[in-house]
DNA sequence: AGCACGCCGACT
DNA sequence: GTCGGCGTGCTC
């Protein structure tokens, strides 16, 4: 027998299948020890074969199987395939993503807890009578302890001594015994509350149970109710004896949301996040491999947990970036979750307020059922939301950064005792330039995309086509020099608010205040106890949190996001601020939002004003189409970086000569092809190249493969290359 | 990635 | 004479 072993390297050089002498009880999935080179390692067995094509001289054999179980389920090698063959991807980077990491690193040693089973006839009376009268410790243990029970024996030991307690094993009044502690990481556990379903809800319930074969669409507004669908599809998926996965945005994963799956579906829940130490979340995925745990709530990387019989896979906001992995093993989580579901054939459901143009985009051709939740629980209306023009505040003279509309529902709110949100946009790090007086937005003339200003060549670029524009030093529309660029932050909002309102306590919250493991639930505690007060924050504030007494809501620069240099800006906007309304008037108080923009005209605020989804998904997608940018088009991207710039240099250049061909052949499928420097040409130390690519839809999947032939023929020690569909990050 | 081999310079 | 720099090449 030859097994096939994936050795645990993570280098493009050995990224490939290596032959192996098989030995006894070697299964598929198994973690082996192999001889490697003059070094042993560590590998994964991923198919077991009759005999090799290489000489027999060249095979070495297994030394070892690691664990008493495999380790990877065939269902999540058969992924694996999957993904490297789409994305490009090394193979020992995604067999990685389902193996826990402590496993790979150190080895776990479960923690073995003693206890002491007190003998069934145990009679404290019998003992009482033979211990010395000042014996005081020994008489109080021997009252302490009954017939049958167990204690902890560290308990014990501290209480009575730890002679004493060895006197109970000595004669025999208990015996020993040792469990495996399972470290289960702690959240708050709150009622119950089964909440009969409205119509709407029942009927979306039975037809996604009914109904495996396509994606399922949940549009419902915040407050209508998904969470009770999900429950109840989970539910009804536990009954048949099955298992579920449920992902969650990272950030959402506070202690509320896990309190009420843990009240509703107490053991049977395991959750995985980032939050959890690497003890907790090996004990975790260990319960879910071994079945204890059925139900799986976490962020992205969840979705490779080792279930099996999987009965529904659910998405929840998902829309959120998060799901797309930006960093090594490159992925987009609705792919992964498409795949799991096809196997398991259970259905799978993607849930949003603010769907992505991508899936509603499905949603309409019918590649996925549609669900629409039109009534909110509470039967609330949502906030209105007021949008404030700051070009008129700075022709009042208010060059402050809070309108006067905003301040004065600010002072409002802290006189009633409320609470107040303000949101601030402060992602990335080099910002758009815009004229203060007019609004005026510099923008690519190709692409459509805001120009970046970048500080060493004192140039504007774009980040799609690399065009490069003069900085400006006066608006080309109203001539005024009053131009603007670089971000304002959490910290300075916070700051500035604090001298508008000396007395009121402001919390901020953002990447810089939350980087420990407990401080985001410390600061949203602290909020929730807190009256009145200001949270300040950035994205991180605008999921699932619900605060009663907010009913204030500042969008401190709503073009932030906006005029971010990226197709999806537009889109992404909207969710965001979509979602940050709705943390207003969660409860009987009304709530009311201030959006401040220096382009209030944009068409994205109309829709947002009036809460219409549908009205700016039809606008935006008849752009996408107009513009050719996805979903009618995929944006290619490969990054190749080294430390040599020559060398770097001539590697994307031969690639981008390889490719031209390509386009000869398919010109009809390209509409945007070059190569360039990279935005940051330069990160630690790597030299950056490009080649961007946008083609049509249709034949993508044919022209990737063709891609990734010719980036696998230039793969070399001394250049990485990377190629990213529809990056999010440009840098 | 590691860990060898291998071929040139400066040192007890 | 040898110790040690890091270029190159291989790992079933």
């Amino acid at each position: 027998m030859i097994a096939e072993v994936i050795v645990d390297v993570a280098n493009s050089e050995v990224d490939k299948i290596f032959d192996y002498i098989a030995i006894p009880d070697v299964s598929i999935g198994d973690r082996v020890l192999v001889p490697f080179g003059r070094r042993t390692i560590e590998g994964y067995v991923i198919n077991l074969k009759d005999k090799s094509d290489l000489p027999k001289d060249k095979l070495k054999s297994l030394i070892s199987i690691i664990d008493d179980y495999p380790i990877l389920l065939p269902e999540l090698l058969d992924l694996s395939y999957d993904m490297i063959t789409r994305n490009h991807l090394r193979f020992i980077d995604c067999l990685r993503l389902m193996v826990p990491t402590q496993l790979r690193t150190k080895h776990m040693s479960p923690i073995y807890i003693a206890y002491l089973k007190i003998d069934d006839n145990y009679n404290p009376d019998e003992h009482i009578v033979n211990i010395r009268a000042n014996a005081k410790l020994r008489r109080d243990m021997l009252l302490y302890i009954e017939a049958g029970k167990e204690y902890l024996r560290s308990e014990l030991n501290k209480h009575f001594g730890r002679n004493n307690v060895e006197k109970l094993l000595s004669i025999g009044i208990a015996t020993m015994i040792t469990k495996h502690k399972i470290r289960k990481p702690n959240s708050i556990v709150l009622e119950n509350k089964f909440i009969q379903l409205n119509d709407e809800q029942r009927q979306i319930v039975e037809s996604v149970l009914c109904n495996p074969d396509k994606p399922h669409l949940v549009f419902g507004v915040t407050g209508s109710g998904k969470t009770e669908v999900y429950m109840n599809i989970i539910d009804n998926v536990i009954k048949q004896g099955k298992s579920a996965i449920m992902l969650v945005p990272e950030i959402s994963l506070t202690p509320q949301m896990m309190g009420v799956f843990v009240a509703r579906f107490g053991d049977n829940v395991a959750m995985l996040h980032s939050g959890l130490s690497d003890g907790e979340r090996f004990d975790e995925w260990q319960r879910i491999r071994s079945g204890d745990a059925k139900i799986v709530i976490g962020a992205r990387s969840a979705i490779f947990a080792p279930l099996t019989n999987i009965g529904a896979i659910i998405l929840d906001e998902e829309h959120d970036s998060s799901y797309k992995s930006e960093s090594n093993p490159r992925f987009l989580t609705h792919d992964v979750a498409k795949f799991r579901a096809q196997y398991n054939k259970c259905p799978l459901v993607l849930g949003s307020a603010t769907p992505s143009l991508d899936s509603f985009q499905c949603a309409m051709k019918g590649e996925y059922v549609l669900h629409e939740l039109t009534t909110r629980a509470n039967k609330k209306a949502m906030p209105n939301i007021s949008v404030v023009d700051m070009c008129k505040e700075l022709h009042n003279g208010n060059t402050n950064m809070f309108s006067r509309q905003l301040l004065e529902e600010l002072h409002k709110c802290i006189e009633e005792n409320n609470q107040a949100m303000l949101f601030l946009n402060r992602r990335g790090f080099s910002s758009y330039v815009i004229c203060k007086e007019c609004g005026y937005v510099a923008k690519c003339s190709d692409c459509d995309v805001s120009l970046v200003y970048h500080k060493e060549d004192n140039q504007l670029k774009c980040h799609y086509c690399n065009k490069r524009y003069k900085a400006l030093d006066a608006c080309p529309q109203c001539h005024s020099t009053y131009i603007r660029m670089g971000a304002i932050g959490t910290q300075r909002v916070v700051e500035e608010l604090q001298s508008i309102f000396p007395k009121v306590k402001i919390l901020r919250m953002d990447n810089d205040t939350t980087q420990t493991k407990d401080s985001l639930v410390n600061i949203l505690d602290e909020f929730s106890r807190t009256k009145p007060c200001i949270l300040v924050g950035t994205q991180m504030i605008a999921k699932g949190h619900d605060f009663p007494d907010v009913t204030v809501v500042g969008i401190v620069d709503a073009d932030m996001s906006l005029h971010f240099s990226d197709y999806r800006a537009v889109e992404r906007t909207f969710q965001l601020i979509t979602q940050v309304a709705g943390r207003a008037g969660r409860s009987s108080k009304a709530g009311k939002v201030i959006l401040q923009t220096y382009t209030p005209k944009h068409y994205v605020y109309k829709y947002i004003k009036d809460y219409d989804y549908k009205g700016f998904f039809d606008k935006e997608i008849n752009l996408r189409e107009v513009t050719q940018f996805p979903p009618f088009a995929k944006i290619i991207r490969i990054l190749i970086s080294g430390e040599s710039d020559e060398l770097t240099y001539s590697v994307a250049i031969k690639i981008f000569d390889d490719l031209k061909n390509i386009r000869m052949r398919l010109d009809k499928d390209f509409i945007y092809f070059a190569l360039m420097r990279s935005p940051v040409s330069r990160i630690q130390n790597k030299y950056r190249y490009q080649v961007l690519m946008r083609i049509k839809i249709d034949n993508s999947s044919s022209i990737l493969d063709e891609i990734y032939h010719v980036v696998n023929r230039h793969q070399n020690a001394k250049t990485q290359i990377f190629v990213e569909q529809n990056p999010a990050n440009m840098s």
